[in-house]
DNA sequence: ATCGTGTTTGTTATAATATAATGTCTTTGG
DNA sequence: CCAAAGACATTATATTATAACAAACACGAT
């Protein structure tokens, strides 16, 4: 079975965060060529601002960084491009907060399970199969063939519980 | 560590299903009379709505079924009824689905992981203490601390595989 | 180059989900 | 009964998401 990996830590409110936000768009643009995706200059910007700090980000804030870029902008603007964004795996939706990500691992294929801390909204992605596997292997056990996991955990960060 | 458990499970679609929604009613007057809670008729009621079928109820669905008895509802009125039976153990929100289920286990406290069929959205609720207690520990190993899990698995269930 | 086709984006409107704020009524303990 | 807290009603509004259709654009085939 693969070993458990950690596709996003957790990040210092210090780190070269412009370096993140570089990688995660060369390696989209790379994953989109791949498929023959079309990584436009729309997509590319909201996958930016996604990537913008490392905590979900809403709909509708993006919508509001597109506006104020000038650039005409409405609900399903940033919608669509959301929507192919998830489809390409380049970010996933916490669902349990109605907010996005960007992805760790893209073009790797994987399950991610993140974790959400309540106090600064700091998320880690990780990749943990052995959990997917009982999951799916309890779900069997049942008669339910599973396809897709939810897995949301909330909580503080190491940072938020020391000065909790 | 427990068992895991299975705390609802699929049901098929010939069961005495007035049953299910008596005890669920029951066991919830039971833990409210338990912890000093106020049972109401609005409470009782949009609980029995959430229990009207094995599958995530919507709360404008629930709404509207509060306005076919002829009472005064407006959205107020379900979410603050939805809350407190959130907050008595007594549903839980499928986040995923922004929708409600009826626990298959109030009183006990639990984890639940859910199973909602794709295709005819029946919902089973399990407790499976491994997968919680190795998910808290990895990500205790990333210095956080979790408190609350959303666990929800899409699929098919049994019947809608056979058919599918 | 030009056409035809499918994709992407713009635009307007509306649907679906959820909460804020305020006042009234009801329950409960003293 | 009375006071206080809790529950509910009512109105308004915030937040999240999609429908429907038109215009602009990309790209391969001729
Ligand atoms: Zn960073
Ligand atoms: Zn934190
Ligand atoms: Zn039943
Ligand atoms: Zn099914």
């Amino acid at each position: 079975m693969p070993k458990k990996r950690v596709l996003v830590p957790f990040k210092t409110g210090s780190h070269d965060h412009d370096r993140c936000i570089d990688l995660a768009l060369a390696e989209a643009e790379s994953a989109c060529r791949k498929q023959h995706l079309r990584f436009t200059e729309l997509r590319r910007r909201v996958l930016e601002l996604v990537w913008s700090r490392h905590i979900p980000m809403k709909a509708y804030d993006i919508l509001d960084e597109l506006c104020r870029d000038g650039r005409a902008a409405a609900p399903p603007t940033v919608y669509r491009a959301l929507d192919f964004l998830l489809t390409a795996g380049l970010v996933h939706r916490i669902e349990s907060l109605n907010a996005y990500v960007g992805c760790g691992g893209p073009g790797k294929p994987h399950i991610g399970q993140f974790l959400i801390c309540r106090q600064c909204n700091a998320v880690a992605e990780i990749d943990a199969p052995a959990i997917t596997q009982a999951l799916t292997q309890d779900a069997k056990r049942l008669g339910f063939r599973a396809d897709t996991q939810t897995i949301e955990i909330k909580g503080l960060c190491s940072e938020c519980n020391v000065s909790a």
